[in-house]
DNA sequence: TTGACATAAAACCTTTTGGTTCTATAACTG
DNA sequence: CAGTTATAGAACCAAAAGGTTTTATGTCAA
């Protein structure tokens, strides 16, 4: 009934207001753990949790460096769920659902 | 640092499968507790209490009508989720999100 | 008014979530 | 090599999530 099955991960990624705010400061730069969990209260096995969550939604992609892991956005995991929700866009805005038709069926 | 604070009950709305089920089945038309409920394996109290958390994130709306309550979809909850994400846009669909620009002012 | 029906509400249970602290391990750096 | 740094990982905890069964309650229909 879900009309796409694999959107799990993404919006349980998606459901924590940290994890959200984990997005926001990625979409800046990718970061090293250390650097996203100075930013936040928590601590840093809590926020390394959190990256692995957003990492098994494939919201987030790591590459290890030496004894670094430098976390980047992977907006492709974000599009999905904005896929998904833009299924329910004609109830909102008829006519950006048009336009947003006519641009995925040209380029 | 999450963009738009109140965005929380929306995303923690969609978090669960059954109630992005539930939305899609409410996008048709509205029903009951019970229409619903017949549509999962799951008894008719845990359908009710997905339901409430679909109202508290204000993404279904109930008129009461004697004895049933009737759950209809309000789209414009999913707009709120669906605009936190139009902010990545620019990453995955830089033409798209020009568009997108152009519709809201325009209208 | 009596029974069936739609839902509410309480009590309870198990698993998951989001967090902690403490202990390792591996890699740079002087 | 020695010390510091970046992260991993285990063990643990409280609260929330998702579910159940059982018990009420209000409403419709005969």
């Amino acid at each position: 009934m879900d009309p796409m099955p694999d959107t799990q991960p993404v919006f349980r990624a998606l459901a924590d207001p940290t994890r959200r705010a984990i997005i926001a400061m990625l979409a800046e730069r990718p970061r090293t753990i250390g650097e996203v969990a100075s930013a936040f209260a928590v601590t840093r096995p809590a926020i390394a949790k959190h990256l692995k969550i957003l990492e098994e939604g494939d919201v987030i992609r790591v590459a290890v460096k030496g004894r670094e892991r430098i976390n980047s956005l992977n907006p492709e995991a974000l599009k999905r769920a904005a896929e998904w929700l833009a299924v329910f866009d004609r109830f909102w805005d008829e006519r950006l659902s048009r336009l947003k038709a006519e641009v995925e069926k040209t380029r």
